[in-house]
DNA sequence: ATGGGTTTTGCAAACGTTTGCTGACACAAA
DNA sequence: TTTGTGTCAGCAAACGTTTGCAAAACCCAT
């Protein structure tokens, strides 16, 4: 099958239908194929199959001025966390025929503009972002360019630009609540990058939680990066200057697991002796020791809630304001009530003395 | 900043620099760039970055014929695999100035259809797919198609695309001679789908690997998926007919997670009672529990191999067969001598059965 | 000065579409 | 028959580049 392919462009097949090609033009396109004859598209149709014709959407873009592709700028592909996004973006996209161009600036702001420079000269026809600052000077340079641009997970502070996020309050606040509720006092934070919208607003979400339970001034550790080493950091930290912690309410997951390893180190067990939550729930986080309780949002509908409103401001819709996903709380085996113990600080490497007690799974 | 943008073309730069536009697409493209003029070069190249001047990709590769864009086709985006092999794909390909579009199959055949039709009118240079099943009809209608092609991951059998994959034999060879090493013999395969060439070769690999043990029909139980879900029901059925197995070689992770759930539903201790290794050394996978034993490969290396064979392909190059990358085993907690006992048979849900023994981690 | 050779620039034709206009034709009403 | 009203197909001009070809400008040696 699929004979050897040298280009059949719409000329050849006008001319195999025996028709001139601005008709095929207009029969092979659906909104105007109803302004040409009913036999002659169908003969039209069937010549095309048979000589395997394929649309060069190179021309046609050139011409329209729009080339049905969007780009998907994050910071690093590998986290954990894109995968759902990018396949909630890149279904609904897909429906409505577009096609998703990626890539990763690996936290690299002359790489961020290369690549924004990139696909604009692709000409798509709009940009969905998950890779802001919270002052982000690259971005401020492509507000005015000529592709929409939607924000997703993190925001910027200009306010410019829609963004579809996490309600990070909400979720800070069902974590401390969860914890209060077991009875827990002395709850600290460890905060993601204080660059990032995500890590700002948490750390909010947390002081703010604290408040409303009465506690003001409650300790925050603030980890350099949303990773597992910069968390064992934080909370190690966060441990040396408050001892007598019972909970730690990490920026996310990657933090939280970043705890676990602090909390080994110095042989205090999850969560017999110290509670801790994460954000996110990446996968997996059930498997983990002791799987982790976490506040949870729907990363695939992030992605596809993203993807609805880009292709609304594509349309030139005007769109509301930003979109807060709702997020819930995830109940797993690492909080639990605060021991009786006070006054712990031996540091020790206890091998193992963070397993968790036996607990039915799921 | 970033003047409202009216799109300005080579045209309008030449006017502002005083020059023909054919002067200023030589003097703006690397390539003919030494054939004008130093001072107008430089005149030239002001000019633009003042007017603010953005190529138009869709017009140069309508001449040209080439976009500069590559596809890559995923069976499923949410694959913890696929982060590390799109970010080692993306990232040798941004080097040399391809961007890379992505899309899901979501196993779909049509979907799968639909997809490379639309990559193809898109102009893409090539394709990279880790898609393929091993008959596969939507593969073979593309193979002579304007866009090279490398697979990844997985084959076909038609042996007509060039291929980057794991050693899979070698590397069930690894885990298999390590089990052996460990006193195991009643050792029993989770296999993939042997629609997929990732299933049937490692389960080629552990029967190559057994009989060269000397152990000849060895029992498998092959898994409809490759899923946690799928590989706990393939996992049960090989115990109800192997009570005896002491050890198991599951055709991936996810279905060695599989294995712990239907070990942990029977009461069975892991790797107490019995042993599991996995296959691709998933993110996080030191971090469940017990943290699994398994096989691993540079996955990013598998995508920046990928990505330089197609390159090497669009080039025009001849290329040799297929890479193979090494692989390595990771030993961690699930793996263990085989116990004395014998004739194990309760079922009775016991929780928390598959903890492993406190053991120090990394 | 003249001529030969080498850069350097301008000209214009593509590349494959889409789309506003015009013209052809058919049919119905006058 | 003429006129009017539609429907449908053809014509040709874009869209923004790249690039072969040829003219122009320059440099140097004669």
């Amino acid at each position: 099958m699929a004979a050897k392919r040298p280009t059949v462009t719409i000329k050849e097949v006008a001319e195999a239908a025996g028709v001139h090609f601005s008709t095929v033009s207009r029969a092979l396109s659906p909104a105007t194929r109803a302004r040409v004859n009913p036999a002659i598209v169908a003969r039209v149709e069937e010549t095309a199959r048979r000589l395997g014709y394929r649309a060069n959407t190179a021309a046609s873009s050139l011409r329209t001025r729009r080339s049905h592709m969007v780009g998907l700028v994050v910071p690093d592909l590998a986290s954990l966390l894109f995968p759902a996004i990018l396949n909630g973006i890149e279904h609904t996209l897909q429906e409505q025929g577009y096609l998703t161009i990626v890539a990763d600036t690996a936290n690299d702001p002359e790489r961020h503009r290369r690549i924004l420079s990139a696909m604009v000269e692709r000409q798509v026809d709009g940009l969905i972002l998950a890779s802001a600052m919270l002052h982000d000077a690259v971005l401020d340079e492509w507000l005015d360019g000529p592709a929409p641009i939607v924000l997703i997970n993190r925001t910027d502070d200009s306010g410019r630009a829609p963004a579809v996020l996490s309600d990070d309050l909400r979720g800070i606040g069902l974590a401390m609540e969860h914890l209060a509720g077991l009875g827990h006092v002395r709850i600290g934070h460890v905060a993601g990058p204080q660059t990032l919208s995500t890590g700002a607003t948490r750390r909010r979400g947390f002081a703010a939680a604290g408040a409303a339970l009465g506690r003001r001034a409650l300790p925050v550790a603030e980890a350099a990066s949303f990773s597992r080493e910069a968390g064992r950091l934080a909370c190690a930290a966060l441990l040396d200057a408050h001892p007598a912690t019972t909970a730690v309410v990490a920026a996310n997951d990657l933090l939280a697991l970043g705890c676990y390893d602090a909390l080994t180190a110095r042989g205090l067990a999850c969560p017999g002796d110290v509670s801790v939550t994460g954000y996110n729930d990446l996968p997996l986080m059930d498997l983990v020791d002791p799987p982790l309780t976490t506040v949870r949002f729907r990363h695939r509908d992030m992605g596809a809630e993203a993807a609805r409103l880009l292709l609304a401001r594509m349309a030139g819709q005007e769109t509301a304001g930003d979109v807060l996903l709702r997020p819930e709380l995830v109940l797993r085996g690492s909080t639990a009530p605060p021991s009786a113990a006070v006054g712990r600080g031996g540091a020790g490497p206890a091998a193992g003395g963070r397993r968790s007690p036996p607990r039915a799974r799921r």
